[in-house]
DNA sequence: TTGAAAGCGTTACCAT
DNA sequence: ATGGTAACGCTTTCAA
């Protein structure tokens, strides 16, 4: 019930405290003999360290903050674990903390976390996130802070993927499956990822002449619905697309349940790529072909990139983990 | 960079923290005028209380410990993020631990949420776990548990659904809907949860005087590659069976491939019905019939009976969240 | 209304 | 080899 401390040790074999901390601690200047009694006692009490005693002492926490827009997400739950595991490696704790993808809620996790006194944080933007105060105040307290996935221009480290590039190659490969009629479905434009993204897609078209059709591109708030109600918009137009790039998991998911409503065909009549985690494209059906996210990697990059920084290094870093496209079945294409 | 305290504030002023920690806390013992100076410079300074130093004078840390197999899987998510926002409600944090499904990295878990003074822990059982002495320690320690989902006959607290009832209601629809060699799909017997199930399943065909077949029950360690191989070996019996009875997410979006690698229709040639979340089965293709369970509500009643135990009530309580059966495409009745 | 001091558990420093 | 003490930030109790 009550905790055992190194006072109630020290009280049973009167001794004093310090004692035991050294004993407990392995530092010499304890007797064989006392420390193997102090061992002992602490063993049978089931003593562990206080550590709010410790983080008081030392005014060092060993405690991070993690914030995502849904941690239940399978792309964001990957890379949580990730960074926790990483986290836990170095002698990290890992608060993790969820901002239901809406900036209002955002910046109470950084208070919280802040009030925790956590040593740094990493964070993914809620989706629309366009103030960025929260993250300023960050800065001038001197709070670590590392960006991923989503991040912003604000001059605070980050970890992304090769956005723009990937979605090229994921539209290159649309493009050699013979379609001519690519829509980008794609998240808020204040989303810089989802801005590079889109360029990927648009330089993509560009390079193989094809024109660029405004009423293709999507560009609104990322959500199951959304996703479902711009596909079938996008399948009413006199001309539908004859493939969809579609920026986020729910995006695709949604995108086929849309397509498969209309009682089309993937990849015959629209093929699809995604960008989204192994095992969502792994349940998809047909399963789809995605950009595929080293989001382990992409968690201990972020957790590498912190812990420069809680050490002193005060230099902005910005690491791109490259993505590559997998190919599976919503796609006509067979090499690779 | 450095946080400011109550003495600094104090010092600025040339008065005592105590009257600092008062006026900071709206207790009266302070004048006016001198409490409006030192909420100026407390707001100025950007003054935080120090968490630990206040668990440390209250010992009491106000944090909960979370144990998951997985927090990357969509069940677990929901419900650890329902559990996480039940507890900030009550002013609790949480910290959130992976088992990755191992009885060994299990009682790590245990282990580093005691070291970290957490005043209770809701724990969900890795399937292997067949030694309870890490759940006996906490019982002797007088630390507040609460285990859902997977539980064990150790007197500790519980919130699991109706997994018997459920199961049996769900294998009455297979066979209302023609089904008459049904497979059972399921987890190690060790799980409590899995013989629930399995029970269930087994007294719905006693009930419709359906024999009972061994061969069509499969209960092997829960993962992607097992529920494949067990499903295919199902398909492979001389007289397959016509309908599966999945108890995991994992299992039924296996069977649901294996199925279709055979070439055969859902749920034509084999329905299937399986316990998972809406996200999982809104995705599935076709999308699976599924025990629907109330994941938010399974996280608040976990972290109230914990709670209840944080506050003295020493009573072992059992609440059973009730699941219902949701048909969806992947079995032929279209009633309820 | 304000101050002084003790204490929470731990560690570091200095003394013995 | 061991003890004593101060300090971390905060709250509480008692005294002024």
């Amino acid at each position: 019930m009550k905790r055992i401390s190194q006072r109630d040790i020290a009280r049973k074999l009167s001794i004093n405290v310090s004692t035991v901390s050294r004993a407990l601690r392995g530092l010499d200047g304890v007797s064989a003999e006392l420390k193997r009694q102090i061992e002992r006692l602490a063993e049978e009490g089931g003593y562990r360290p206080n550590p709010f005693a410790v983080s008081l002492r030392y005014d060092t926490t060993h405690t991070i903050g993690i914030i995502v827009p849904d941690v239940a997400f399978s792309h964001n739950a990957h890379i949580v674990k990730s960074i926790e595991a990483e986290a836990r490696k170095a002698g990290y704790m890992s608060i993790i903390t969820d901002s239901n993808d809406q900036s209002e809620n955002e910046k109470d996790c950084v208070e919280l976390l802040v009030n925790m006194h956590v040593e740094g944080i990493i964070i993914c933007l809620s989706q629309d996130t366009i103030d960025f105060s929260h993250l300023e105040r960050l800065k001038q307290a001197h709070i670590p802070v590392v960006l991923f996935d989503r991040v912003a221009d604000v001059g605070l480290s980050s970890v992304i993927i090769n956005d723009a590039a990937s979605a090229r190659v994921a539209t290159d490969c649309l493009i050699e499956g013979g379609a001519r009629r690519i829509a980008f479905l794609g998240g808020p434009n204040q989303m810089k990822q989802n801005t590079d993204r889109k360029h990927g897609y648009l330089e993509a078209l560009r390079q193989h002449n094809i024109p660029i059709r405004t009423e293709l591109v999507k560009c609104h708030r990322i959500s199951f619905n959304s996703g479902l109600t711009d596909t079938l918009e996008l399948l009413s137009l006199p001309e539908p697309p004859d493939a969809i790039l579609a920026s986020h998991g729910l995006l695709a998911i949604s995108a086929l349940q849309a397509i498969e409503s209309r009682g089309l065909r993937i990849p015959d009549d629209v093929a699809v790529i995604g960008y989204m985690s192994d095992w969502v494209s792994e349940m998809s059906h047909p399963r789809v072909s995605f950009v595929k996210q080293n989001l382990k990697e992409i968690g201990i990059k972020a957790f590498r990139l912190l812990l420069e920084q809680m050490k002193g290094d005060d230099s902005v870093q910005h690491v791109v983990v490259s993505a590559r496209l997998e190919l599976r079945d919503s796609t006509k294409n067979t090499n690779q």
